[in-house]
DNA sequence: GTAGGGTTAG
């Protein structure tokens, strides 16, 4: 207490508040410094006090300094306190209270300046609700909107809200655009959707710093652009501009889209090399990597090595543990998870069931929907209604899939009902495929993937009728099937297949390569199933067009490029269809490769003739 | 004495 005592009397009791400090200590110096006469002696430091409290990054003291803004006449805050508290705010867990403050502000009749609206504009980007176009109003009105900072948080804001267009605007009407005003509207546009026009921006800039190639960099990224991500990074580095932290959590994030474990590896060498800091959000995105690319052993030891964890990071190895199949240790580390005092959210009971579901555990699935709701209160949504669903389906309890269903308290979506479809093509219930798919057809016309099922349930029964039935109604409804897609690594590069795709440039040698593994394959057993097939094509067709699944180009690709023994990563866009997934087996065994394919759902290990998943998914 | 653009999980 002498020590604080003298503290106060040298006036920087404010330097006791930092991030350290607990509520308990902050209350004791506030008394301190009233009881003192500190604030009647010198009121400005009752002002220095209240920033200092809302700065300290601590929640507890942030919600203190709120209170006691409120609170404490006759010390009137001035702007400065006021606008350092809004902005502590903008950042903390509850935005929407500088708004409040705001109020607050003008009922002490001070007037806002350019510092206040853009951490306004920064909490209405970050709330709910339509508050950022009344406080463009309100900074019109105070002259402040042709202020650069203002301008690019309005742009931002408007972004945020989906109202690209109204950034459009702001933008127009700026009169000598700098590299950050530039920087936002490119990110604004990307956003969107419209990377192509962010490029154009991009291209003509006249200087980029290391935010406009992340701003780039990330766009591309977050449409599932990953491939120009990549080229764009390699662009980045020709040009020798600076990369740091969020440059390498984008392009790790690419890595992860594609499966491109090489370069993946290449950059945890080079953020290693180049000392970059490998905080939580990197530290998450690399271990995400490397679980997306099917390798669990260095996923772990990055999960490992991480001393900061957050939701995130637990996320990411719990769900990446159960798409890769390993459901006993991502059972395990959700337990530690608890242990360790950090609250699961909605995304981690989606990777749990995932995991029960595709390890067929139907208790234990039931046991984590049940510990969601009760335990920590969270109310299920639609993937979790899903992975239920799927989970019964899968076990082939149908008729508790369709209770599930009945029962759920939110309307089921079209998911819900194409899940319970995948469950009646895998035990053949050309019924309830019916009665699903009628569902299907009310809420959404044009699934595709539906109509492709409910064709291939009727194959499966050789009800030719009704597959031409199916196909005539996608014709007369312009139902396309999404077009499949495999993406293969070789050395370092990236490449694409598309089911049926004759315009690559090794198509020659690639059609070459899949005669050899047909027959090949054939000698040793395999036999060809061309049930699944979509007729879209004529019946003679048929066994041709499943050699042409794009992951076979892939893997066919793959056997000619890599070097022998080297393990082969698929990646592809839709799951695997029963042939295919025969057929890798084969080839694993014939052709003795490893070969890790990861679809839509989940992950597939081939090896010696058998798969992880051994043959559920 | 406060400020604007870029980063993670299903």
């Amino acid at each position: 207490m002498a020590l604080l005592k003298n503290l106060i009397a040298h006036n920087s009791a404010l330097s006791l508040i930092d991030t350290s400090t607990s509520l308990r200590q902050a209350l004791q110096i506030h008394a301190h410094l009233l009881t003192s006469g500190a604030f009647t002696h010198d009121p400005s430091s009752f002002n220095s006090f209240l920033s200092s409290l809302a700065l300290s990054s601590s929640p507890p003291l942030l919600s203190y300094s709120y209170s006691l803004l409120f609170s404490s006449p006759p010390h009137s805050p001035n702007l400065l306190t006021v606008n350092s508290l809004i902005r502590a705010h903008s950042s903390g867990p509850s935005p929407h209270l500088c708004f409040s403050l705001y109020r607050h502000l003008l009922s002490l009749s001070l007037a806002p300046n350019h510092f206040t609206f853009t951490f306004l504009l920064r909490a209405a980007a970050s709330t709910v609700g339509l508050l950022g176009p009344v406080i463009h109003g309100a900074l019109t009105r105070y002259g402040c909107g042709t202020d650069r900072h203002v301008q690019s948080s309005l742009i931002h804001m408007y972004s945020s809200l989906g109202l690209v267009s109204h950034t459009r605007v702001i933008f127009r009407d700026i009169i000598d655009p700098d590299l950050v005003t530039i920087t936002s509207m490119l990110t604004a546009l990307a956003e969107s959707g419209d990377v192509d026009s962010a490029r154009e921006m991009f291209d003509e800039m006249p200087e980029r710093d290391t935010v406009s190639w992340n701003a780039m960099i990330a766009g591309y990224v977050h449409v599932g652009r990953s491939k120009d991500g990549l080229d764009l990074f390699g662009e980045m580095l020709n040009q020798g501009a600076k990369v740091n932290e969020p440059t390498m959590v984008s392009v790790l994030t690419a890595c992860a889209h594609l499966g491109a474990l090489d370069q993946g590896t290449w950059v945890h060498a080079y953020i290693q090399k180049n000392r970059l800091k490998l905080n939580v959000t990197l530290g998450t995105s690399l271990l995400d990597m490397y679980f997306k690319c099917g390798s669990i052993e260095r996923a772990m030891k990055v999960f490992w090595s991480m001393r900061d964890k957050n939701v995130f990071t637990w996320n990411s190895a719990i769900n990446g543990l159960a798409m890769n199949g390993e459901v006993e240790e991502c059972l395990k580390l959700f337990e530690l998870m608890e242990s360790q005092g950090v609250i699961p959210d909605g995304v981690t009971f989606v990777g749990l069931l995932q995991g029960c579901c595709v390890a067929g555990l139907v208790q234990k699935g039931r046991e984590m929907f049940s510990l969601m709701k009760d335990r920590y209160g969270i109310e299920p949504l639609d993937e979790h209604y899903g992975c239920m669903i799927d989970m019964y389906g899968r076990a082939g309890k149908l008729d508790e899939a369709v209770q599930f269903i009945h029962n759920m308290p939110i309307e089921p979506n079209v998911s819900a009902w194409r899940t319970l479809l995948h469950s009646c093509k895998m035990y053949n219930n050309v019924e309830l495929g019916e009665y699903a798919m009628n569902k299907i057809t009310h809420i959404e016309v044009n699934s595709d993937g539906a109509h492709v099922l409910l064709s291939n349930i009727y194959a499966d029964c050789r009800n030719w009728k009704g597959v031409s039935r199916v196909r005539e109604r996608m014709k007369e409804k312009g139902v396309r099937k999404e077009p499949g897609c495999s993406v293969i690594e070789v050395h370092g590069a990236v490449y694409e297949f598309f089911v049926r795709d004759k315009s690559q440039p090794r198509y020659r040698e690639i059609k070459l390569m899949l005669g050899e593994v047909d027959r090949r394959l054939r000698l040793a057993g395999y036999r060809a199933n061309t049930k699944e097939v979509l007729f879209d094509i004529e019946e003679e067709d048929k066994e041709d067009a499943i050699s042409w699944h794009s992951e076979k180009l892939a893997i066919a690709f793959g056997l000619i490029a890599l070097e022998e023994g080297v393990e082969m990563r698929i990646v592809k866009n839709l799951r695997v269809c029963w042939d295919c997934h025969d057929w890798t087996k084969f080839v694993s065994k014939v052709f003795d490769r490893k070969i890790i394919v990861r679809d839509r759902n989940r992950f597939h290990h081939f090896k010696d003739g058998l798969c992880s998943c051994k043959d559920y998914w």
